[in-house]
DNA sequence: CTGGAAAGCGCC
DNA sequence: AAAGGGCGCTTTCCAG
């Protein structure tokens, strides 16, 4: 869309404002002065439809002018998304394609009408579809919410990350040197290709049978690991991995994108990126800060809050799988989980036979995998993968776990067979997951759709009730007027900058939000980490 | 020179 | 034959 160069005073103030909330990036070429005053004249205008989604991160400015986004109801791309997640743009021209099949020309009035229409039209479909609830209990009161964490920020400590910075360079260019010696010569460790066809050519390792033929060479983690013990080289290639990894991607990355005018992040939310309800994030992604290794560990903890402030981060414990008791109504998860047992012992308990008290650590590493791979549809073959043991006997503890918890069995047979005749999967609130290939008659695709239609109610649900919880926890900061605010979400985690003073009532405060969902068979815990910075939470 | 695909990998 | 759900970012590589 050319909106600056269309002439403004051509279509109707309102329809202009309409265009720029139909997600086109023409805020981008409008003054703040300007777009303040056609969005004012937006909302205070009789109109049939209005749309934020794509103004939620200018909130701060008209909130600051006293313009309250109250009355917006309509944003096509919400009920597009709505509709189906699944596609990878709910932008206005490829929702106009889809609804009307009519291909927009880029003129601006035409933008603005569509806009209206499309609205009118998706509006109508989210009804029929049910999603009602979904749109004005969940989505729609999630956007100011996220209009105002996107504009808090993140602080982070740019000298930490400074002197991160020279450290890895050092130790990248001592780790290809390494490497280039124990080679023989000096190459791309960055390019697969190269990376190969020195690994396999030039120092004779074993290609992985699998790769070997028809497929490209990989060079992959799980590879290398295997090739760690024939060879010195994988080893180094997966330090120097990891250290260039971390250092491009987070410690020199994340210090260009700090905004001026606030000398903080601000990274943007997506409401309408994944197919599963969960948000996303991007410039920077906020949501893949490193946390693993020792050295992501301490890029973490260059985020920080700013003299006088706490990082107070809280976390769902185990979510997925106390949804996956809620909706199985598993009598041994169910019960597990009211008792506050460890899952992970419990699995192993059962799979291994042995008194929870007999589990040792590598009985509940194994069950750990069991019990995640569950919720991600994991194969025998994959489990032993995983394990390094042999296919036959990750199937035996498969088998095993299902003997046990023969709800789950059950939930996972009906959620396949509601898949099948509707065609679509659905959260406890109602959101949907259209999987169109749940029926096809390749076992490849159809394998997928059955994963899929598994894990998405129980990750669905688990995006719904963190939403909820920040909806309420926004209201109460706002209603109580306090200093603390919510600066990131990640998935099962929120984290807030609370002033000292209020740290004791923003520990209750979130606890106490998170964990109501009385509706559940199983209680929700949420665990609380207060302190400096991203890393040394108490 | 640019755009996009592919590989790889960071997180939940 | 493939083999674990959901993302976004960086780099390499190649086509246009």
């Amino acid at each position: 869309m050319q909106a600056a160069d269309e002439p403004a005073a051509t279509a109707p103030l309102e329809r202009i404002a309409f265009s720029v909330a139909g997600g086109s990036g023409a805020i981008a070429t409008l003054s703040d002065k300007l777009l303040a005053a056609r969005v004012k004249n937006l909302l205070e205008g009789e109109t049939t439809a209005k749309t934020i989604h794509d103004l939620k991160s200018s909130l701060h400015h008209f909130s600051a002018q006293g313009i309250a986004l109250t009355g917006v109801r309509h944003d096509p791309m919400l009920y597009s998304y709505l509709l189906n997640p699944t596609y990878s743009s709910h932008a206005l021209p490829d929702a106009a394609l889809r609804r009307f099949n009519l291909k927009m020309s880029g003129n601006l009035a035409e933008a603005a009408d569509l806009t209206g229409r499309l609205a009118a039209a998706l509006r109508k479909d989210v009804e029929d579809e049910g999603l009602t609830s979904v749109y004005d209990e969940i989505d729609v009161p999630l956007v100011p919410v996220l209009a105002r964490m996107e504009g808090a920020g993140v602080k982070i400590d740019t000298a930490a990350l400074s002197r991160m910075s020279t450290k890895l360079e050092r130790e990248i260019e001592a780790k290809a040197q390494d490497i280039y010696q124990r080679c023989g010569l000096q190459f791309n460790i960055n390019s697969p290709k190269q990376l190969g066809d020195v690994l396999f050519n030039k120092l004779g390792l074993p290609m992985p049978v699998k790769y070997g033929k028809g497929k490209k060479i990989s060079t992959a983690v799980d590879v290398l690991e295997g090739l760690a013990e024939e060879h010195e080289v994988p080893r180094l290639v997966l330090d120097y991995r990891q250290l260039t990894k971390l250092k491009s991607t987070y410690v020199d990355a994340l210090p260009v994108l700090i905004r001026n005018s606030s000398g903080r992040l601000h990274t943007t939310f997506g409401q309408t990126g994944t197919a599963t309800g969960r948000l996303s994030s991007t410039n920077p992604n906020l949501q893949n800060i490193p946390i693993r290794t020792e050295l992501g560990r301490e890029i973490r903890a260059a985020f920080t809050a700013e003299p006088g402030h706490v990082l107070l981060a809280a976390d769902y414990s185990q979510i997925e799988l106390r949804l996956l008791a809620h909706f199985s109504k598993d009598k041994l998860l169910v019960e597990a989980f009211r008792r506050g047992d460890d899952i992970h012992t419990l699995t192993a308990s059962q799979v291994f036979g042995v008194p929870p008290l007999m589990v040792t650590p590598e009985h509940r590493r194994a069950a750990k995998v069991v019990n995640f791979g569950i919720v991600y549809g994991l194969s025998a073959f994959g489990l032993s993968q995983n394990l390094g043991i042999e296919p036959s006997e990750a199937r035996k503890f498969i088998d095993a776990y299902f003997e046990k918890y023969s709800g789950v069995r059950a939930f996972i047979d009906a959620t396949l067979e509601q898949a099948r005749r509707d065609g679509k999967v659905k959260t406890l609130f109602g959101r949907i997951r259209p999987i169109p290939d749940i029926n096809s008659k390749n076992a490849n695709q159809r394998g997928f759709a059955e994963r899929t239609a598994v894990n998405t109610p129980l990750q669905g649900t688990a995006a719904d009730l963190i939403k909820l919880a920040m909806i309420r926890i926004d209201e109460e900061i706002q209603k109580r007027r306090l200093k603390s605010r919510m600066t990131l979400q990640v998935h099962d985690e929120l984290v807030f900058e609370v002033p000292e003073c209020e740290v004791d009532g923003m520990r209750r405060l979130v606890r106490e939000q998170m964990e109501n969902a009385h509706v559940l068979e199983v209680p929700l815990v949420v665990e609380i980490g207060i302190g400096p910075n991203w890393r040394d939470l108490e």
